[in-house]
DNA sequence: TACAATTTAATTGTATTCAATTTACTTTAA
DNA sequence: TTAAAGTAAATTGAATACAATTAAATTGTA
């Protein structure tokens, strides 16, 4: 022991967060690919899926992202014709989200894809829940 | 409860870990800006303190990251004066990277990062050895 | 009312990520 | 021994992330 081993990958808690997200993130591609759609694009529409209309700060706020990175993305699912973006009348700061009707059908092909990455986390239902529970604890603190 | 529940946002295990690994990854900010180094470059040089030298294979294998990645990222730390890039002789496939002494030195400062870093997370520290331990049994899958 | 302060998206610029391909070098096997 | 197969890094192109700034709209207040 020395006092630079806080300093090694393996004393690390963010490297394996860092990590495991990305590869995780990697095994949705095949089963995303066949929607047309990447992650960050994924999520965006369980948002949809659940809520059928949002603005942009509001989506930004549940998935912990800027216009910087929503704006383009927003357009690129606007080209491929999932959402449809607009002014809000009241106040045309907002910029509302509507999931169209392609945009809806997604779902039902969308919902096999929980299951399936189920099976490539190595992880029991006991241990995924802790590990959910932990991962909250994390988040729930961003307000 | 209906057959659409599964698809939800908060029903997902790899969101949390996606939006979690990005909040902490931006808390690092303020404390990789003095060392002039952005997150993936550090966890490089985690690597690089402990080992000195490392070709980029090798390296890729530590982070999870490919060439696509290391190649640009290694080339700016190179021009930062941090490493040094350099073929191998015995085999010209190989890139070998060494720590400079600039890049050694950075070492002392980084030394009290992973202490102001462990504040920024709410964890217990028996959590946060469960939360290591779940992600390292995700990551243990990956050869 | 005016106008300063605030708020929401969009834009700009830098730095990843990653799939797919290419280039250069090395090893293998006919 | 030399052509084919394999390997390592670099390159290319698309899509994020995010800090910082800008533009447009709204709100608060003197």
């Amino acid at each position: 022991m020395n006092e630079y081993d806080c300093l090694k990958l393996e004393s690390q808690l963010c490297f394996p967060l860092y990590a495991s997200s990305r590869i995780i993130i990697k095994k949705y591609k095949p089963l995303l690919d066949k929607l047309d759609l990447t992650y960050t694009q994924y999520i965006a529409m369980m948002v949809l899926w659940e809520v059928k209309e949002i603005n942009v700060k509001e989506l930004g706020k549940k998935l912990y992202l800027d216009s910087g990175t929503l704006t383009p993305l927003l357009k690129t699912m606007e080209n491929k014709g999932y959402i449809s973006r607009v002014r809000s009348t009241s106040d045309e700061r907002n910029l509302n989200i509507c999931l169209t009707s392609k945009g809806e059908k997604l779902k039902e092909e969308a919902k096999k894809i929980p299951l399936e990455m189920g099976k490539c986390i190595n992880l029991t239902p006991k241990e995924s829940l802790e590990l959910y529970k932990l991962l909250y604890k994390i988040l729930d603190e961003e307000i």
